[in-house]
DNA sequence: ATTTTAAGATTACAAATATCATCTAAAGGA
DNA sequence: TCCTTTAGATGATATTTGTAATCTTAAAAT
């Protein structure tokens, strides 16, 4: 386990981002060790300094790549109505039942944002930069200030995070379609 | 520092609450120590499992002590229109520039909403009773479900966490525009 | 009045954790 | 080919933290 190459050694950079990026959204940033990001990318903790300078600058950086993939995922969906079919679809999974459960490649902003809030000055600004950029996927009008994405994004936040506090599955979905009603109607109203 | 009277035992059972309830708010449950919390309220860690069974139960019990408290602050609050007037004072007073940076006192789950859903069993059934609480200070209609308060709570807590998310003063106050504006379509136009 | 109980302080302890030092062997440059 | 560098493993360290044992002393119970 010496010495790898400069791609090997890329790889396993992105394998820590996978990991982190993943664990930090399923358990949280502080319940989850810098052991346990580097076990699941498949090396020892030994190695982790080579790669980030402490466990807060890993925190941006997983939360960044977590919404990098997320953003990925969007643009990558064909839709026949193109832009607004996109949008609509987005919605529509991220307030679906299986995003519920799917904690890890879930939405980061409902996973982390709160505690992003909390965590050092390098990962405020990387959840600065991620609200930004998730509203702007919701965007519908030219206005420059995108107040309806924001809203959107913020409705659907507060949803996802409400149903998972939900003890049964039926409580879950009656917020979800509280949820996908209120959507509905800040797409059609806005004012 | 012997045996005090019951009555002064409950009195630092009082204090234990408040003490968590602000501090784990303000840093989250995971980054607040027991012996913190004890310190905050004047104590020494030793004492702590005479009021606690462990840190978890004290995460469940001092949680619900917040919502609580901020319901009863909710519901104390004279209006002259009563009962709307209530829920529209509270939406304002929620999406305000002053709730932004007092965690401490501030909606409990918007700061440890995301926490409570893998903080165990108790703070889950907690974060669930509270999601109907908070909701139940929002209702409109005689809906028995509640979906418009619900859809309201979960527009206001998406919409403090991104604010608290941004790096500029700017950007908080328009996110909190987002919210208001979305929060009065939601009141106006439902269903 | 005497005995029992228990709130909170002090101290102890074991586990977890972020970070660092050292070692290895291979990669990359000379 | 030789030399320097370095990715990752192993192991150590210092700190933090949840929890428990013990002690003191006054409050309750008898």
């Amino acid at each position: 386990m010496p010495r790898m190459s400069e791609a090997d050694k890329q790889r396993s950079h992105r394998r820590i981002l996978d990991a982190a990026a993943r664990l930090f959204r399923e358990n949280g940033s502080e319940a989850t060790s810098v052991a346990e990001v580097m076990n699941a990318a498949g090396m020892t903790h030994g190695g982790f300094y080579r790669h980030f300078g402490s466990k807060e600058e890993l925190v941006a950086a997983a939360f960044r790549h977590a919404v990098d993939g997320v953003v990925a995922g969007i643009e990558e969906e064909e839709t026949p109505e193109g832009r607004a079919g996109e949008r609509d679809a987005y919605i529509a999974k991220y307030l679906s039942e299986a995003h519920l459960k799917d904690l890890g490649k879930g939405c980061p902003l409902a996973a982390l944002g709160a505690e992003l809030a909390r965590a050092g000055q390098a990962p405020l600004h990387e959840g600065a930069e991620a609200s930004i950029r998730m509203a702007e996927v919701l965007r519908h009008s030219a206005d420059p200030d995108n107040t309806q994405g924001l809203a959107i994004m913020a409705l659907m936040m507060g949803t996802i995070t409400l149903a998972r506090l939900a003890e049964n599955p039926e409580d879950a979905h009656r917020t979800l379609e509280a949820g996908k009603t209120g959507a509905a109607l800040l797409q059609e109203n806005w004012k």
